[in-house]
DNA sequence: GCCGTTTTCGGCCCGACTGTTTTCAGTCG
C-alpha cells in the first residue's frame, strides 16, 4: 500500500484520539465520523498522494473536511488541526484512555481537578487518595483504576493478541459450556468468529432458557484467574493466561439476534442497524423488532435478520463494514471459497526437509486419506542450509515419490519443491533443474528488512522464473512475533496475474499470509489465481487448510480464483502452462 | 463530520454493567 495512506490512516487514528478527549465522549459524532474516515481510507486502492479532493469526497465515509485534510497532508506533510490538538493533548495524556475503565471524559476530569498530565500523576494521586472525592467517582472507582494500572500492559484496550493463542482457549470454553444441561447452543462470536489475525477479548454467546447455572459455571471453570465483572445474564473474566472472555446468555429464540450482534463489527452492526431503522424497526442483541409496537420482526438466526433486511446472508469473515452490506443489498457478494472446495495441497514437506516432522510416506497417506486429489510434495531448496536438499538428495526424494505413487492410484503426487528467494531474487538450484520439478513455491525466509524498492524487485525477480509456480507466505510474518516484509503488493500482484504465478494463502495460524487486507486488494486483480496451501511440516498440520480457507474468505477471494479448488485436469494444465515459457 | 429513492437540515446504534447516585453518567462492546 502507498506509504502516504499509511501515514493518513496513522494521523487520522491520531486525530480520533485527540477529538476523543477534544468532545469529552467517544460517541461524539465527529469522532466517529473519523472513525468511519480511517476505515475508509484503510480501505482505499489507490494512492491517496494522487487523488483530488473531489475523488475523495466521492469516497465512502469521507467528506469535505476529511478530504481536506488529506490533502493538506500531501502537500504539507502535516494535518494543522491535528498539530494544534496534539499541542491541547500531549500524548502521555492521550495514553491514559488506555487503561481499562479511563474514558475521556474521566482523563479530562482527573487532568482538570487534579491536574494529571501522565500516567506516573495518575499513580500518585491514587496513593494520595485524591481519586475517590471527584465527582461522580469514589473509593471503589479508585481501586478499581489501580487494579487496572497494575495490569496495564497485559491489559491496555489496544492490547491484541495473535489468533493462534485464542482460537485454542476459546474452543475449550465453548466445548467446557456445551456440556451443560441449560446450554442449548454455544459459540465464540466477535473479533473471533470474524476470524482477525488478532483478537482483543474472546466473547462467547449461549442460548439457555436458564442462565443462572450458566453463568455460575462459567465464573468457575477451572482456567478462570479473576472475574472482572458478573450480572444475570453478562459475565467478564481473566483466564490464567490473562486472556478475556466475556460471555452473554439470551433466551434460545433471541440467539440469532445474539450472535449476529457480539460478532460484529461494530461498524457492521451499525450499518445494520441504519438499515432496520430505515425500515421502521430496531435492531438489538435480542431481536428485529418493529419500532412502535415492539413486534419482533426475526430473531431466531442470523439469517432470517438478514433476509429481513433484504439482505443475503454475510458469512462473518465479511462482517467489516467495509462494503459488504452494501454487496448484499445488491446481490453481489463475492462467491467465497469453502473448505470442501479444496483439491489439492500445494505445500508440504516431509522429514526430507530438516523442519519435516512426517516422513513422506505418513505425509502422502494422509493427504490421500483426506481425500485430496492432488498433493505436491514441497521440500526446502538447497539454499536453506540447514532444512534444505541438496540436488543428491532431491533425485532420491523423487525416486521415493515414484514408489509411493504406485500405492495411491486416486492421488496425483506432484514433486515439487519450495525454493529460497536470495536477498536479491535468486533462487536455489538452476533453472534446466528447477524446470525438472512439477510445482515450485517461492519464499522469503530471511532479509526481512530491506526497503520497500528491494523487497519489490526481489519478489519481482522470483516471479520472472519459469520455475515459480506460486510465491509462498508473501510477507513472511510471524503474527504477534514478527512483522512482515514492505512490499509495493500491488505490483507484485500485478505481475504475478501477468505472468500465471499464484499467490498462496498460507494456513499456519501464526502466519495468515498473504494477509487479509492484502488479499482484498489482490482479488481485484484480473486474471489473479490464489492457491491455498497447508505448509505442512507434520500430517496434523494437513488440517490447517480451514484456517487458510477461513483467511482466504477475509480476504472476499472467490473459489473461482483459486487454483487449488479446480480439478485435476484443470490445475495440471495450469500449472504447467508457465513451466513452458 | 457525514449524508440523502422520504432529507442539503437534522438526524446519527443500542443496551449491560458499574459505581455513583436516588434517576444517571461513564465505559464498554
Amino acid at each position: 500500500m502507498a506509504e502516504a495512506n499509511r501515514a493518513v490512516g496513522r494521523l487520522l487514528r491520531e486525530y480520533v484520539d485527540l477529538l476523543k478527549l477534544e468532545e469529552g465522549s467517544a460517541q461524539a459524532f465527529r469522532v466517529r465520523a473519523y472513525e468511519r474516515a480511517v476505515a475508509a481510507v484503510a480501505e482505499l486502492t489507490r494512492d491517496v498522494a494522487g487523488m483530488t479532493a473531489g475523488e475523495l469526497k466521492a469516497v465512502d465515509g469521507i467528506g469535505a473536511s476529511t478530504a481536506k485534510k488529506i490533502r493538506e497532508y500531501v502537500e504539507t506533510g502535516a494535518i494543522a488541526d491535528v498539530e494544534t490538538l496534539r499541542e491541547k493533548y500531549p500524548r502521555p495524556l492521550v495514553e491514559l484512555m488506555q487503561i481499562p475503565g479511563v474514558g475521556p471524559k474521566t482523563v479530562v476530569q482527573l487532568r482538570r481537578e487534579l491536574g494529571v498530565e501522565n500516567l506516573d500523576d495518575l499513580k500518585q494521586a491514587i496513593a494520595e487518595e485524591r481519586l475517590r472525592d471527584l465527582a461522580g467517582l469514589g473509593v471503589r472507582t479508585e481501586e478499581k483504576i489501580a487494579r487496572a494500572i497494575e495490569r496495564l500492559g497485559l491489559h491496555s484496550k489496544e492490547r491484541r493478541i495473535p489468533i493462534i493463542r485464542a482460537l485454542p482457549v476459546a474452543a475449550d470454553i465453548v466445548a467446557a459450556l456445551s456440556q451443560l444441561p441449560a446450554v442449548r447452543r454455544v459459540e465464540y462470536c466477535g473479533s473471533l468468529r470474524r476470524f482477525r489475525e488478532t483478537i482483543g477479548d474472546i466473547d462467547v454467546v449461549v442460548a439457555s432458557g436458564d442462565p443462572a447455572p450458566v453463568m455460575d459455571a462459567f465464573v468457575g471453570l477451572p482456567r478462570i484467574r479473576e472475574v472482572l465483572g458478573r450480572g444475570d445474564t453478562k459475565a467478564s473474566v481473566l483466564t490464567d493466561d490473562d486472556l478475556q472472555v466475556d460471555l452473554r446468555t439470551v433466551a434460545p429464540g433471541e440467539y440469532g439476534a445474539a450472535i449476529l450482534y457480539f460478532t460484529g463489527s461494530k461498524a457492521h452492526n451499525i450499518e445494520l442497524r441504519q438499515r432496520a431503522i430505515e425500515r421502521g424497526w430496531i435492531l438489538n442483541e435480542y431481536a428485529l423488532a418493529d419500532a412502535d409496537s415492539g413486534e419482533i420482526v426475526a430473531s431466531r438466526t442470523e439469517k432470517a435478520i438478514y433476509d429481513a433486511l433484504g439482505l443475503g446472508f454475510i458469512p462473518p469473515e465479511l462482517r467489516e463494514g467495509i462494503g459488504e452490506i452494501a454487496a448484499a443489498a445488491e446481490d453481489r457478494l463475492p462467491r467465497l471459497v469453502e473448505e470442501r472446495h479444496i483439491r489439492g495441497d500445494l505445500h508440504v514437506h516431509s522429514t526430507w526437509s530438516g523442519d519435516g516432522r512426517s516422513s513422506l510416506a505418513d505425509m502422502v497417506a494422509e493427504a490421500a486419506r483426506r481425500g485430496l486429489q492432488y498433493v505436491a510434495m514441497t521440500e526446502h531448496g538447497e539454499n536453506l542450509a540447514i532444512n534444505g536438499l541438496t540436488r543428491d538428495e532431491v533425485r532420491r526424494e523423487r525416486a521415493e515419490l515414484d514408489e509411493l505413487a504406485a500405492g495411491h492410484p486416486d492421488l496425483t503426487i506432484l514433486h515439487g519443491a519450495e525454493l529460497n528467494i536470495g536477498p536479491d531474487g535468486g533462487l536455489d538450484y538452476d533453472e534446466d533443474f528447477l524446470l525438472e520439478f512439477d510445482w515450485c513455491v517461492a519464499s522469503v525466509h530471511s532479509h526481512f528488512d530491506f526497503d520497500v524498492p528491494t523487497q519489490t524487485e526481489r519478489i519481482l525477480r522470483a516471479i520472472a522464473s519459469p520455475a515459480v509456480n506460486a510465491i509462498g507466505h508473501l510477507t513472511g510474518r510471524r503474527i504477534g512475533k514478527r512483522p512482515g516484509i514492505e512490499l509495493d503488493a500491488d505490483a507484485v500482484f500485478e505481475t504475478a496475474a501477468a505472468t500465471g504465478t499464484a499467490i498462496e494463502v498460507n494456513c499456519h495460524l501464526d502466519r495468515l499470509d498473504a494477509p487479509a487486507d492484502l488479499l482484498r486488494r489482490a482479488r481485484l486483480v484480473d486474471g489473479l489465481r490464489f492457491v491455498i496451501s497447508t505448509d505442512a511440516h507434520h500430517t496434523t498440520e494437513l488440517s490447517n487448510v480451514t484456517w487458510g480457507v477461513r483467511n482466504a474468505r477475509r480476504g472476499w477471494v472467490e473459489r473461482a480464483a483459486v487454483a487449488n479448488t479446480w480439478t485435476r485436469d484443470r490445475f495440471l494444465k495450469w500449472a504447467a502452462a508457465k513451466r513452458r515459457t
